[in-house]
DNA sequence: TTGTATGCGTTATCAG
DNA sequence: CTGATAACGCATACAA
């Protein structure tokens, strides 16, 4: 590893003059110099020592990306295919843009702030915080930071949070089904807060809009990790009669509900209808393919970038609180019921089938 | 953030004292100054610049994980489930020994390496090199380095390959087809050349041991990239009934041509019987569940981190090239044939069924 | 037991 | 146009 004061002394010149050409300020140094220091560039292929930059810059050009998760769920946090697209596109942007990142995954908030504050990242991204979590960061943590799908109330300032127009899409979700002939629809979810509680009230809202209220009975709300058990599933699969149709707030308990309906002889989505949330690989290639609620990920963590650079580079952002749009997805696990059969189950407002495609 | 020369100068005492007693040099400094800087370091929460520490112990912490991908998967590396698991798994190891993770995804060697160099990493996890990739970055980065998957010829030393059984584990799974009375059964890649090839192998070997010759016409070998077009679809559909069995590469290619088969009213495994390999999220959500070769792939993280640990603490390693066992897993894509299934299609050799569950 | 001095690689200030 | 020199935060050899 050749350094700057190497190449100064080759050439019998200053450390300066060679700092100064390889941050392209040729206009302070001789054509000549230019060139003898470029040749050395090259030929020794240097490569700049990134610690000792951080040093005198205070910046690190380090993006780090915490998520925060369930200590049971610490490995397989990225067997989840949305998780492991959003790393995917953040490391992608935060590349192209000339950052590096570092993740940190933890369900320990304090060990992630030290690993912020030891590294002088320019800037963080954080998913999965809750409120008092982003709190505690950000007491300790100064610089630019974006929330990836939190719904922290907005008494902080100097932070962004991008996330999903959930509302709209339970709400666009439900209608469907209601449009579909369904009105025993039960709403499934592993927790009431943050973005499956604004779920819930599109769900709640679609309910209302077309004149029907909100039972109690339809409201499926488990603890987190406990809806994949055996006694949960079994407890569904008995309940399951009194519903036609089951709005899941993720592709993950959709499929997971279907293929235990399936095993037992109920027929999807002739005995039943079942959507989920999120449009994940998996709602593809299952089947019956998955309707269901979609989002680009992609486009999420891209954002999410964007606009911490920008924060990093002084500009305040034009928005607070970024929500991408959802798209309804139709596919083949849901059917028309009642009224809707007869009249030919035919599609709600000119919405297309997709293709079939994995 | 406080630096080891503000709180010196606080306590009036040199920063050498406040760093023996950072590091628990404790023996070399009287119990009370100890119990001093013990106080303003709890007090301030003094957390370490690491850039700084880089710089003098010519040590970053830094484990490098670099990916090398196709250019067209850039985003969607992640996504694959397999990548997924095995970043997350990398990560929780790493974090776990004290180190940092930072990643690279390209397809660009050069760029890596110049990562790799400009932080000064102390050591190198590779995943989906080639040979030429990895002799390239060995070239110039001197540090430890452990493989992950890669076929590379042994002439290159201070390196260890993490991979698979994967002659074996295609050597079962064939094996498993024959005793289910398949004798054309069709072998499915996207290339010719380390696992894939090794894989091969294990085919044709299982072939062989049943005195059955490989024939030409059951190889169907793609270009990477084009197995999911639609042509390249509608020709294996078009051949499928000259086989009875496909043995698949990935569980995603399995996956892939049995949804594109059932939409088009095949029937698996009552008219084909399809398997995969690695053992994938999507192999246990689909149905019917695939009948795959399974794969640890949280352990393979945990021993490229544990090899590569060793190295960088001058261990040298006990062994060179460490292939993980595979694992037949047997689900409800295969059905049994002829003979086979004239005698009850019992399991041979007493392989027992997995019980279904997501 | 404690302190001084030096160096790690880079950048920035300022004087020549 | 060029070059000393100091500074970033930390660790360590050596001196006291």
């Amino acid at each position: 590893m050749i350094t700057i004061k190497d190449m100064a002394e080759m050439l019998g010149i200053s450390t300066t003059t060679v700092s100064n050409v390889i941050h392209g300020k040729t206009s302070e140094v001789s054509q000549k110099t230019v060139e003898r220091v470029e040749k050395i560039l090259e030929e020794y292929e240097y490569v700049p020592n990134i610690s000792a930059r951080s040093l005198t810059q205070n910046s690190s050009k380090i993006i780090g990306v915490a998520f925060k998760c369930r200590k049971d769920k610490y490995i397989n946090l990225f067997t989840d295919p949305f998780f492991g697209e959003l790393i995917g596109a953040l490391e992608a942007e935060i590349r192209a843009r000339g950052y590096f990142m570092m993740t940190y995954t933890s369900n320990d908030i304090s060990e992630i702030i030290r690993n912020v504050l030891t590294w002088n990242v320019d800037g963080l991204i954080l998913v999965g915080m809750l409120h008092d979590d982003f709190i505690r960061i950000k007491s300790r943590y100064k610089n630019p930071t974006v929330l990836i799908d939190s719904y922290a109330p907005r008494e902080i300032m100097n932070y962004v949070n991008v996330g999903l127009e959930d509302e709209e899409g339970a709400y666009a979700i439900t209608r469907y089904l209601l449009k579909m002939g369904h009105r025993k629809i039960a709403f499934l979810a592993d927790n009431m807060e943050g973005a499956d509680y604004t779920r819930y009230l599109g769900y709640q809202r679609a309910l209302a809009d077309s004149g029907l209220e909100m039972e109690e009975e339809n409201l499926l709300i488990f603890h987190p990790g406990t809806v994949e058990r055996e006694s949960s599933l079994r407890e569904l699969y008995y309940r399951c009669k009194n519903y036609t149709a089951f709005m899941c707030c993720s592709d993950y308990y959709a499929v997971l509900l279907m293929n235990y309906f399936m095993d037992r002889g109920i027929r999807i989505p002739e005995d039943l209808s079942i959507t989920g949330f999120d449009n994940n690989l998996m709602s593809r290639v299952v089947r019956p393919a998955l309707t269901t609620v979609g989002q680009d990920v992609t486009k999420k963590g891209r954002l999410a970038v964007e606009y911490l650079l920008k924060m990093i580079d002084g500009i305040e952002p034009a928005e607070w609180d970024v929500k991408l749009p959802t798209e309804l997805v139709i596919r083949d696990s849901v059917r028309a019921v009642g009224q809707a059969a007869e009249s030919g189950g035919e599609m709600p407002d000119g919405e297309e089938r997709e293709s079939r495609a994995v």
